[in-house]
DNA sequence: GATGCTTGAGAAAACCTTTTCTCTACATAA
DNA sequence: TTATGTAGAGAAAAGGTTTTCTCAAGCATC
């Protein structure tokens, strides 16, 4: 009370209680109670039962370091990411952690933003601490991580970044998802369809525009027209402008790079008077729904289904742990069109 | 070539080399190479970089679990949270693995939603990996999180969320940035200032709004108007209407209780004609940059400052784990007004 | 020449668990 | 009685590292 050391926290660090502990408590050998806990070996149920409660009783907890150091397998593995808000990477971390869960096993995040020097340290201190697995993940395709991943000596996969040559990848299928939404967009009777995305640099505004052009073919539907830009809302404003500006026919459907082009161009049509989705119907991509539910109306929109994409990449990485086999290869995961209230209904419907 | 199994991902996992292979090549006793890579002992200098020379040759690199296990200290830590999106947890994420990385410790990231069951099994498997300490984070400060954190007899520290009573907490200092945004728009000669917030149920919406009333008694500007609905920009929008359709003087400035809301307002005024900052200044708070930036004009708002807070939760864990003794209780840590373009300038300025 | 100090290096214990092997006691079969 | 078998349990090794202790050799001092 009076030695003023009452008021700090001294970091209760009690001793764990090991299986040495429980076997003397129990008057038993340490290979006899390790055996009790995991219904290996013989011994009569009594005992066995008998260990278990002083286990329980003593809150024994088994060390996994030591388990790990033993097994060879240390139930950890690593997630590199340079996705610096997560946008992208903590769906894909979701189904990663959600995949692996069960199995016991945790994850590392590792943000390695685009610094070589970054990713080594992290890479070097999860090939100490022996993670199982790494798994590479990004906010580009088109974009390696700023570290090399080849002959760590351990699996790795790649989930939603720009895979090494003769790895496992797991991506996104963005022609796919862009078919989805022209698709959508003609079997609603659209016609006259703009495709406003972002910079050419990106590879994937290459793959979208490309399926949106061979859709546009395929229906024998108006000409394909493609703004490149920005991915962002002022960029949406910006195209709205050229596109309802210059003379002639108007189109009636914007299909959109991402949800914040998107979000500029629903608001920049609103300001012309233009209705959405009456006069005009849009679809943006990525589903983030923080934008796509807050637009007015909310966004129909195509969703990359990274979650599930991080489940596969997850129990894909369990596999090669357990030393199965793997293809390798880059798989492309469907996307999915979310709809919400941005197109209006099928003439039908 | 023939026989179909070139084409698969055999998990190349040659066995890593150990500190007796190191031992074997110098022909040298383990303890010794041990030493020598160390810097510990008494050996020829010669000795010791011949014995470095072949670790370095061979890629030695030090088993960390059996270094843990010896050390008793895993040089991990556990983040727990259970804000889904990483709006909030993000940051914190980032500034305590920036706080670690130098130290060598690597971070689990546990979602567990809000999900009890979730949240033991994540504990769980912390503690057996025997995690030195824990992050418990969070999106909101009166939540607890759904796991008890009491007594798992190694550091716990709370980093933005609802702290046990006597552990160690930092949180936001919420009045003190609802006074930065009040108080900005005082010297900027705003006089009919309103408070837009959220919902009643949380407790940072009474901690805003009082320090905004307290500000504008001390100041002696127009009495307080707070308005309090949901964290979306939908309520932003509303709340315009209901101000400026009432007859009567109209404000000139709106706090708002986070950038969704402002950004709502910004986009109501805008409808109304009504020009930011000219006509009306708008303050958010969050500072999350893709809401903040996007606005037009791009909003001025609080940052709480979540990475800072994140390396000072990180930073002291590490103090704990170090064994030195740190007081209970709770650190409010300072926000920070960032100033964009929704505010007008200074009429002096 | 005996004693003590220093230098360089190795042996062994410790960390905690799992697993294989060994051993004792007892029961059954020959 | 001897051989065979089995149930129950413990001893010990293994996993990879760190650290303390021990030891031998070389050298200086008295």
């Amino acid at each position: 009370m009076s030695d003023g050391s009452d008021n700090v926290i001294q970091p209760a660090r009690r001793r764990p209680v090991t299986l040495r502990d429980v076997a003397e408590s129990a008057g038993v050998s340490v290979a006899t109670a390790s055996k009790a806990l995991n219904d290996q070996g013989r011994m009569t149920a009594e005992t066995r039962t008998r260990i278990r409660a002083v286990a329980l009783q003593l809150g024994f907890r088994p060390n996994g370091l030591a388990q790990s150091l033993l097994r060879r397998r240390s139930f950890t593995v690593g997630l590199l990411t340079n996705d610096t808000y997560g946008r992208f990477s903590l769906p894909v971390m979701a189904g990663v952690s959600e995949a692996l869960l069960d199995n016991g096993v945790s994850v590392f995040l590792c943000n390695v933003e685009d610094d070589p020097r970054l990713g080594q340290m992290h890479v070097d201190a999860m090939l100490e601490k022996r993670v199982d697995g790494i798994i590479a993940s990004g906010k580009r395709l088109d974009r390696h991580l700023p570290v090399d991943l080849s002959n760590l000596g351990i699996p790795v996969i790649y989930a939603f970044t720009d895979p090494d040559p003769n790895s496992i990848a797991f991506v996104s299928d963005d022609e796919g998802g862009a078919r989805l939404a022209v698709e959508h967009f003609v079997a609603l009777g659209r016609r006259r369809i703009v495709h406003v995305t972002g910079p050419e640099t990106f590879e994937v505004v290459h793959q979208r525009a490309g399926a949106y052009r061979a859709v546009l073919a395929e229906q024998g539907v108006a000409p394909p027209q493609v703004l490149m830009g920005a991915w962002s809302e002022g960029w949406g404003h910006q195209a709205v402008a050229r596109l309802f500006d210059a003379p002639g026919e108007k189109p009636d459907a914007v299909f959109c790079g991402n949800d914040q082009i998107a979000r500029g161009v629903v608001d920049a049509l609103r300001e012309r008077g233009l209705r959405v989705p009456e006069d005009v119907g849009v679809i943006g991509f990525d589903n983030w729904e923080i934008v796509a539910a807050a637009t007015r109306p909310p966004l129909t929109t195509v969703d990359m289904n990274l979650t599930a994409l991080g489940r596969e990449a997850g129990l894909t990485l369990l596999s090669l742990v357990d030393g199965k086999a793997v293809e390798p290869g880059i798989r492309k995961l469907p996307c999915r069109l979310v709809v919400r209230q941005s197109c209006g209904r099928p003439p039908g419907g």
